[in-house]
DNA sequence: CCTTATTTATCTATCAGTAGATAGACAAAT
DNA sequence: ATTTGTCTATCTACTGATAGATAAATAAGG
C-alpha cells in the first residue's frame, strides 16, 4: 500500500471519529510511522487531504452501492442496499458517515471540502429519486429516508448503540415500502 | 442580561456553528467584550460551559415543545410541533441542532458533555413514542421521525438550503401519519 | 557500463499563531 | 472586611506550515 494510502486511512479514521478540526497532521504522521513534514509533501494542505479524502470517500460509496445493485430488479431490494451501506458505516467504523462528520462542521470549513461534501449528498439523493421513480412528488421520500439513515447513525453514534440506527432504517425502510407499494415502478 | 448568560448565548452560537474543537475561551470572550480569564471564571473548565451549554439548550427545547402543544388534543398536531421546533433551529442560527454537532464529535467530547447529549435524545425520542402511543412497535417510527429530523438539518446546513430539510420534515410527517391514523390513540 | 543530473520521499528544525488554563493584582460592591 | 468579577501576564502544549538537508531511486548522456 502506498504511503498515499496509508495517509488517507489514518486520515479518514481519525476524521470520521473526532472531525476535521479535531485531526492533526502529526496525529496521522504518527498513526503512519512518520513525520508530518511528510505527510505535508503528499498533502500540501491540509484542505487537500479533506478533499482527496471525502473524493475517495464518495466513490468507494457508489462503487459498494452499484456493486450491491448490479442485477437486482426489486426496488425495495435497493432501498435496502443503501440502508445496508449506512449500517455498516457504523459497524466498521465505530462512526458515523464521513460526510455527515463534515456537514456538522461545514461552517469554517474550506469551500473546496464542503463543495465535495454536498457533492455526496446530492448524488446519494439522485440515487434514491432514481428508485422512487423520479416523480417530484416522491422527492420528499428520497430525501426523507437519507435523512433518517444519516440521523440514526448520528444517534446511534453517540448513544454507543447500533439499535437507535436499526430502528430509524426499519422506519425508512417502511417510508419507502409504502412509497414503492403506491408507484407503478418503471424498473 | 447577566455575563454568565451572554457567555452561554455566545457559546450556543459559535458552538453550532463550528463544534466543541472549533470554539475557543478566546472568540467567546472576544464576542461579549471581556478577557478569556473572565470566562474561566464563571466556567474553570471547557468542560463546564460545555456541559452547561446543553444542559440550557435541552431545557429551552423542551419548554417550547411542552408550550406549543399546551391543550393540544391532535396527535398530529403534536408531531408538528416537534418538526417545527427543528425547522426553527435552522432559520434561527441557520445552524444544526447543537446535539446533532455535538453528537458528531462525542468520540474526544468529556463525557459528562456526552451524557447530557443523550440524555436529550432519550427524552426527544421518549416524548415522541408517547405521542404515537407508547406501543413497542411504533418505537421504530419514533426513532425514524427524530433522525429525519435531525438528519434534514444536517443536509440542510451544508447544502445551505432549507428546501432540503423541509422535504425531510415531510416525509418524516407522512411517516407519523400512517402510523397515526392505523393506531388507536389514547390522547 | 559509467557518470552525471533530476526527481522522489523523507528527515530535522523552526516559525508564528492559538489552545486551555492559572496566578496574582485590582476595583467595586456587599 | 469579604466577596465578586475582571484584568494583565504568563505557562505549556499543540496547530498548520515552511525551509533546508539528506539519501535513495531514476533518467540521461557519453
Amino acid at each position: 500500500m502506498s504511503m498515499r494510502e496509508k495517509i488517507l486511512n489514518a486520515a479518514e479514521t481519525r476524521m470520521r471519529a473526532a472531525g476535521y478540526n479535531a485531526m492533526s497532521f502529526r496525529d496521522i504522521a504518527a498513526d503512519v510511522g512518520v513525520k508530518s513534514a511528510s505527510v505535508h509533501y503528499h498533502f500540501p494542505q491540509k484542505e487537500d487531504l479533506g478533499v482527496a479524502l471525502v473524493a475517495r470517500y464518495s466513490e468507494g460509496q457508489f462503487a459498494a452501492l452499484a456493486n450491491a445493485t448490479e442485477g437486482v430488479e426489486d426496488r425495495m431490494a435497493m432501498v435496502q442496499a443503501m440502508i445496508d451501506l449506512h449500517a455498516n458505516a457504523f459497524v466498521e467504523g465505530k462512526s458515523i458517515c464521513l460526510c455527515a462528520m463534515l456537514s456538522a462542521e461545514s461552517v469554517g470549513l474550506p469551500a473546496r471540502v464542503t463543495a465535495e461534501v454536498k457533492s455526496f449528498f446530492d448524488q446519494s439523493l439522485a440515487w434514491l429519486r432514481e428508485v422512487f421513480g423520479g416523480e417530484p412528488d416522491e422527492e420528499m421520500r428520497a430525501e426523507a429516508v437519507l435523512a433518517a439513515l444519516q440521523g440514526g447513525l448520528l444517534i446511534a453514534a453517540v448513544s454507543r448503540d447500533a439499535a437507535h440506527f436499526d430502528r430509524a432504517a426499519r422506519g425508512a425502510a417502511e417510508l419507502a415500502r409504502t412509497t414503492l407499494d403506491r408507484t407503478p415502478g418503471h424498473l
